[in-house]
DNA sequence: AATTTCATGTAACCAGTTACATGATTCA
DNA sequence: TGAATCATGTAACTGGTTACATGAAATT
């Protein structure tokens, strides 16, 4: 299936990184939804088995039968060569300014699995463009309250600022990051 | 329709506390997200006009058509008094530590339009809740971070560490909106 | 006259939610 | 042996996405 360019949910995005990481079973993967701060992932079997199916479908990831010939047979997955590629190829893509807005943990799920899949030096790059982006939304959502400021109720206002203050605070992140790992082993 | 306690999405939550600001139509509101930084809704008709007929169909909002007997009629919406009480509803729900995780935007949609619709008291009230809560998830993902520490590489603990700071700007902005809101006349 | 903007909708599709269902294993 | 936990799944539903379709009004 040559459909690696094809788009992902963050969900399986999320899979498909933790099996990178050490192949696991679906109910792994749901006691990792479960009991860690990973992303805000459902860890109910109606999302996760159905889209284990799909990666497998796929060619991403293949699952491998514990108990042959039971009734319930326990599968452990791990990821295929062409799921490696299709991982790392998502992890690659560049940071835009929709990402940002839409879906910022889209993209801090991402980082999460950069270092061990991509490498230090595609994380940095990943870093800075992140940072760049929170950047210029902060400055963009600067110019929105100073033309609305007027029209603006207390509330709204506020809810103004805490997008600012939140894409400030993304963008500082970032940088720290860069910091730490460009004092990481060169 | 009695099932004014029925969930509702975030969509639907968001197009109810605009028109609770002024009535319009469903193309006025897909003006609004698709210009301002209102949340991250999809300005798609294909989920705005249906939502609204959801809406309608419950009771919330009732449409007045503007151009009698045309083909395309256009409708403007404003809140019923069911509506009003289904809003105001939902506005006054207590701020879970669930919600603060899962639904962090829909909190603070709720806040945008907390002021006008049901005043001072309450919105000082959502304010110290949505603080507390913050701060206490702060906490718990800290004690997180101290427990995995070791066994976490570069990234997965950078990435931990977005959360924390994320939240611990959360509870910082409630206390500068509860300052902000105490000043405002009693 | 042609293009843009205003304005409303539908149909096919898809992924996630909720609720239900089943069975194996471990431990009290 | 009964309860909790491990473990996998399905079926019905729902809401949002994408893409398509239509037509009126305003602008160039």
């Amino acid at each position: 299936m040559g459909e690696s360019g094809s788009k992902i949910s963050t969900l399986s995005l999320a899979i498909l990184g933790l099996i990178a990481q050490r192949p696991g079973s679906g109910y792994d993967i749901r006691k990792v939804f479960a009991t860690t701060p990973m992303g805000s992932f459902s860890s109910s079997p109606g999302a996760i088995y159905p889209a284990l199916k799909r990666l497998e479908k796929n060619g991403w990831v293949r699952g491998e039968i514990q108990n042959e010939g039971m009734l319930r047979p326990k599968q452990v997955f791990s990821l295929t060569d062409e799921g490696k590629r299709a991982l790392r190829e998502r992890l690659l893509l560049p940071v835009t300014r929709d990402d940002i807005i839409w879906n910022l943990d889209g993209l801090i799920l991402r980082f999460a699995f950069m270092e061990l899949v991509v490498g230090r030096e595609a994380t940095l790059q990943f870093l800075h463009q992140y940072q760049r982006e929170a950047e210029s939304y902060v400055e963009s959502l600067e110019r929105t309250r100073e033309e609305m400021k007027a029209q603006m109720n207390t509330s709204a206002n506020l809810a103004l600022e805490h997008g600012i203050e939140s894409y400030r605070m993304n963008a500082d992140w970032a940088k720290r990051g860069i910091k730490a790992f460009e004092a990481l082993k060169g």
